[in-house]
DNA sequence: CTATCTGCAAATGTTTTGCATGTCC
DNA sequence: GGACATGCAAAACATTTGCAGATAG
């Protein structure tokens, strides 16, 4: 059995096909999708499912730790498969967002680690810039 | 007179007490507050006031200048008055936000410089721990 | 005097909740 | 069969908006 069921079901949770579907979903796409955009791309494979079911699944999936949520800033929940608190870099000009490297999160931890008291548990760290593309556009 | 006053009318706007009591608010606090912390806190100042003006005037202060929005990922909003856009630290035992120093966000952008073709013009970087009172008072 | 603000209430958008029905195991 | 999930609709929040009356300059 799948790594991701099996835990489910460790947990005393369900394995049902939306949460299998969300899931993959999220682990099959780099493009950090809200609940909403989710539900629309879900929609004609799930079409009676609801936006509850979504936001209650992401839920769950956050507790159990196989997704993470992301607060970029606008308004509405991200939500990515890769759990570790890995920095990210959002394109003001297109609204992308991408994943920076753990090995260049390494070196911010300990930059900070070099300056504080706090004992660290995790962080969320949000770039803002332009991409290359959009670097582009605006030049013209 | 006040700098504060003297941006306000330059851009066109009005220097009304609301809007000089919120922004002394936040002046003199380290506190990160809410708009609904800070409506409560003038209440007592400015009994008729609504909470549709805090968010009002936040909205102008934020946008020429004098505040900075952030983002803890608590579901709301707090302010504050230190408009670099710094590292902040909160705390996961009593919530409190602190704030890290500018030089250590230099060392920070410039380690993500090395590692990425975007144009950065701004961050948001929030690092989660426990502060040392926190870690005394789980220790026991 | 007139453009801009304020305060109220209603609207909005996202997320959560309650509950009856459906489904996994 | 029984616990847990789903789907619907309604509720709960934070925030925004429209507008009539108030106020700054």
């Amino acid at each position: 059995m799948e790594e991701a069921a099996a835990l489910l079901k460790q947990k005393g949770l369900k394995v049902t096909p939306q949460r299998l579907a969300i899931l993959n979903l999220l682990r099959n796409t780099k493009e950090h999708p809200t609940a909403e955009t989710i539900y629309k791309k879900l929609a004609s494979d799930f079409p009676t499912m609801s936006l509850a079911t979504v936001y209650k699944t992401l839920e769950v999936l956050k507790n159990i730790g196989l997704i993470q949520e992301l607060n970029v800033g606008e308004g509405s929940f991200r939500y990515d498969a890769n759990t570790n608190s890995h920095p990210h870099l959002v394109c003001l000009g297109c609204g992308k967002v991408e994943d920076l490297d753990e090995s260049v999160l390494q070196n911010l931890i300990e930059e900070v680690k070099k300056h504080t008291d706090y004992k660290l548990v995790e962080q969320k760290l949000y770039f803002y810039g332009y991409c290359p593309a959009c670097q582009k556009k605006l030049s013209n």
